[in-house]
RNA sequence: UGGGGUGUAGCCAAGCGGUAAGGCAGCGGGUUUUGAUCCCGUCAUGCGAAGGUUCGAAUCCUUCCACCCCAGCCA
């Protein structure tokens, strides 16, 4: 296997990690593919995050592997249940199933423990009196090789003595630590005798109040692996500093299997921040609504917004997997989504700064139905009914009063100039309607009998396309536009205060908006394309039968801003 | 500075000694009852730099440069 086709049809390219895999696969090297998700519970899951789940399950489903869903959960003091739900929901969102339960490295703690006391055992971990900081000075400097702790040469005996007592929770959090007995000189700073335990008195989420200390990720990563047969563990480059330390407990441990770690580039977007830190920050401190609000870069965000599985997936294959660092352009993502909600959003119309157009010609009183295809390249997705009467909206910008306007620059409404009205008849503006401070509150206009579906007679030819809804037949509704959290490309590079970098104009919402009747019918997660205006979505939180809302989830691709 | 990693177009990314795939963006044009979609064309004498090996180098060797990561009782 030297190239992966998708579901598009077409190929590409093994990546890095899939010719590893297909060569073990070959050589025997290993029967199945064994690979995991391992997310510490400590905040939301986001686009980066969809990397990796893409990566893990993405690899498993390819080989005819498994993918485990493990909670990486050694740290109580920074984790809670609700992240854990909010990891599984959006997993499953993307549309992938994990191996049997979901994991927790802490159901592994008494095998932790065990193994811990054998590494004592063998002279190989010790309990360290230091303090924090004087750890800190031992450890040296990245050219200077560190000192010995003075607790190093402690006895097997003394040490499981202390041991146990860190265990009982005799000891305060940072009186001491147990330490691998390594390297103080090694050149990796990873391998200056590692921490293995700290005291931790606090309750944890899984395991309530049994322990009192917690392993270290990296005496909990490596095993964890091996205690599940994960054959390629596949963590970020950040990562690739503590392999050896990872091989290390693997040759040191009586485990049942030996996995491998590879590491690959995570993923960085600019315009936005990808770290659950800062995610956190801008949480707290209400600088977004939530998790989910839908211009943070999160799963759950993104789902709000109305991003869809296959997006995101689409976005992941295409970004490709390999070690060098690399910051990929938000139009990537965004040209995932339109193409995907292109192809599949039934369109609809709405309106979002209506202006009431009177059809002169048309009788009160009298409704016409218009027919439309749900979508115009899938007719077997079938059609939908448009009222039309006398009195329609059309949007305040497709109108205007500068008669000189060209054809070619303005394909709008223009007094005594035809348009047509989208899925309807073309209709020519007659007369605009002012309130005494001169805006515009109506236009009156004529529909050119015979127009629908056919293209007028005496070489009347419209200027554009708009789009209308029905004054008395239509939806009152609000639409919220987007535009990306961060005015800089970087927000966080370097030492920015990524918080300065705000777009105050991330969100606009529009009231009074009129919309086509189909969309009472929508539900969250079901996507539309507002004709002309781009893809919308139901928001699940503050929409209600009376006021849906809509988020707007990208525009319509705009070639023609940018040139006129 | 010690160790680890990475440099191919504006952004990603193939390439694995035989003469620079593909996608996004851009640009030009065509179709169109969405200024969308779709279609066609265009876009690196060049692969971080300099030397070297070779008939032939993005690929091999040497030196240099730039950027990222590590010095939490975070993961």
């Amino acid at each position: 296997m030297s190239e992966t086709s998708s579901k598009s049809g077409t190929t590409r390219p093994l990546n890095f990690l899939e010719q590893i895999i297909s060569q073990d696969l070959e050589q025997g090297k290993v029967d199945k593919v064994i690979t995991r998700f391992p997310p510490e519970p400590n905040g939301y899951l986001h686009i980066g995050h969809a990397k990796s789940i893409c990566l893990n399950f993405g690899l498993a489903e390819k080989f005819g592997g498994a993918c485990n869903l493990r909670f990486d959960d050694t740290n109580p003091s920074k984790e809670e249940l609700e992240y854990v739900e909010a990891i599984k929901r959006d997993v499953q969102w993307l549309g992938y199933s994990w191996a049997d339960e979901v994991r927790y490295a802490s159901s592994y703690f008494d095998t932790f423990y065990q193994w811990a006391l054998h590494l004592i055992n063998e002279g190989k971990a010790y309990v360290c009196h230091l303090s924090a900081d004087e750890a800190r000075e031992y450890r040296g400097w990245a050219s200077k090789p560190g000192k010995e702790s003075p607790y190093r040469n402690r006895t097997v005996a003394e040490n499981l003595a202390e041991f146990e007592k860190m265990r009982a929770g005799e000891y305060e959090e940072g009186a001491c630590s147990l330490r691998a007995r390594i390297d103080m000189a090694s050149p990796n700073m990873n391998l200056r005798d590692p921490m293995l335990y700290r005291i931790r008195k606090q309750r944890h989420h899984q395991t309530g109040d049994k322990w009192c200390i917690y392993p270290t990720y990296d005496f909990a990563h490596g095993q964890e692996d091996a205690i599940e047969g994960v054959t390629h563990s596949i963590c970020t480059l950040e990562f690739a500093d503590h392999r050896p330390l990872y091989d290390w407990f693997i040759a040191n441990l009586p485990v049942p299997h030996k996995p491998t770690q590879y590491e690959f580039a995570r993923l960085e977007l600019n315009y936005t921040v990808t770290s659950k830190r800062k995610l956190k920050l801008l949480v707290d401190e209400g600088h977004v609504d939530g998790w989910d609000d839908p211009r943070m870069p999160t799963i759950s965000g993104m789902r709000r917004r109305g991003y869809t599985p296959a997006s995101l997936r689409q976005f992941c294959e295409l970004i490709g997997v390999t070690k060098s660092g690399s910051t990929i352009d938000v139009g990537q993502l965004e040209y995932c989504v339109r193409d995907d909600l292109n192809n599949n959003a039934p369109r609809a119309m709405c309106v979002l700064s209506p202006l009431k157009v009177t059809l002169t010609n048309l009788p009160a009183g009298e409704v016409q139905t218009m027919t439309q295809p749900v979508h115009p390249n899938r007719p077997e997705l079938g059609e939908r009914q448009l009222p039309l009467s006398r009195e329609i909206f059309i949007d305040s910008s497709d109108y205007s009063e500068d008669t000189s306007l060209s054809r070619k620059k303005f394909k709008r409404l223009v007094l005594g100039d035809y348009v047509r009205l989208r899925g309807a008849y073309v209709i020519r503006a007659d007369e605009s309607v002012k309130d005494a401070a001169g805006n515009i509150v109506e236009l009156k206009a004529s529909l050119v009998e015979g127009t629908v579906g056919e293209n007028p007679q005496d070489g009347i030819k419209p200027r554009g396309v708009i789009h209308w809804v029905d004054a008395s037949n239509c939806v009152d509704c609000e639409v919220r536009l987007y535009d990306r959290l961060f005015s800089d490309a970087a927000p966080d590079a370097g030492d920015k205060d990524f918080l300065q970098a705000l777009n105050p104009e991330s969100l606009t919402i529009i009231e009074g908006c009129k919309a086509e009747t189909s969309l009472v019918n929508a539900v969250p997660e079901q996507s539309y394309q507002f004709e002309r205006e781009g893809y919308f979505c139901l928001d699940g939180k503050y929409s209600s039968a009376a006021r849906p809302v809509f988020n707007q989830t990208i525009g319509l691709k705009d070639n023609w801003a940018s040139k006129v």
